[in-house]
DNA sequence: GTCTATACTTGGATAGAC
DNA sequence: GTCTATCCAAGTATAGAC
């Protein structure tokens, strides 16, 4: 890897644990073992290099998903798959951990690939339950764009109960909850 | 209201919109009207003023939520109240934000009111869900703990797809998503 | 209690040598 | 391409006058 792939890997790394107000180019620098003037040399500056970093984490996000959501097996199989895949609970999501952080928000070209990504993250998970509704697996009246949204928002909201207890479980328990209602049908 | 209670609210208001790490003491004060050497007067420190103004922000974030769940009703009516109640959905939520904040999750400190308050919170929903399956509303099986934990999951996760979307539909549609399931029983 | 002055660190970036 | 020097603003706090 050079050091420009360096320098984008350790702003990932950075964003996801600081976030981008709490992310300075000295930190940048020191973790991917640049100096000053090679990170200025491949970038403008912080926000150029936070632009590439949040494109590759979500493009890696969606990758993800898919990997278990393209699975044989029913919808619900799936989406159990996708819901219960080994994550790093405590690390929170690298592209949701951005909405909370107002120089992302403020800033539409760092905020839009967020967007992108959970948008298309609910749009994925809404042709799986069509799938499951149109083999009869799910009820035919079940609104699947809702209900699309409800399990990416357990999924986030997860993250945010586990980080506040600095324990899985509740992110675990989150899960379950919304397995078992889907399962219920 | 005095001055140091204007530091507080000012903090409170700051940390909402911009995080711990992303608040500094000057833009405290400016925002109270108040003086370098009057907040310090008052306070030691931004943590110190972080401290106040994150418990007043639990406690109010609970005292909302009982107010709706208080309600008579069935659980899943009270359940409906609470998730559909006004809220400003973009500004995300004043507790649930702040897990996302390195300079909080690594302050025992300051951790412990958000975690507090969030684990309260879906202990005394996981209550009235308790007190919907002892009447028959709800099935006897229920996992009522794990289902609490969806429930407070799918808000927080909801702030979170709203913000990034830049608006409140998203939010909207993972409420109504649960909301369907739950009234399907 | 509040004000102003001062101090030191970090953030974020530019300039020019090598 | 990378290094070091330099720069100016902002963050965070202390000191002492009023």
């Amino acid at each position: 890897m050079d050091t420009r792939d360096q320098l984008i890997d350790s702003t990932r790394e950075l964003l996801w644990e600081r976030g981008y107000v709490g992310t300075s180019p000295k930190a940048i620098q020191q973790h991917a073992g640049a100096g000053q003037g090679s990170m200025y040399h491949h970038f403008s500056g912080k926000r150029e290099l936070a632009l590439e970093a949040v494109q590759r984490s979500a493009d890696e996000l969606l990758a993800a998903a898919e990997a278990q959501l393209r699975t044989p097996g029913t919808a619900v199989e799936r989406i159990t798959a996708y819901l219960r895949r080994e994550r790093e609970v405590l690390r929170g999501c690298p592209i949701g951990r951005l909405t909370q952080d107002p120089g992302i928000v403020a800033d539409p070209e760092l905020r839009a690939p967020v967007d992108e990504t959970l948008t298309r993250l609910r749009a994925r998970l809404a042709e799986v339950l069509d799938e499951g509704r149109a083999t009869g697996e799910l009820p035919a009246g079940l609104d699947t764009t809702a209900l699309a949204a409800t399990v990416v928002a357990v999924l986030q909201g997860g993250y945010v109960l586990a980080r506040a207890a600095n324990a899985p479980e509740p992110f675990d328990q989150a899960v379950s909850g919304i397995l078992s209602l889907l399962t219920a049908f």
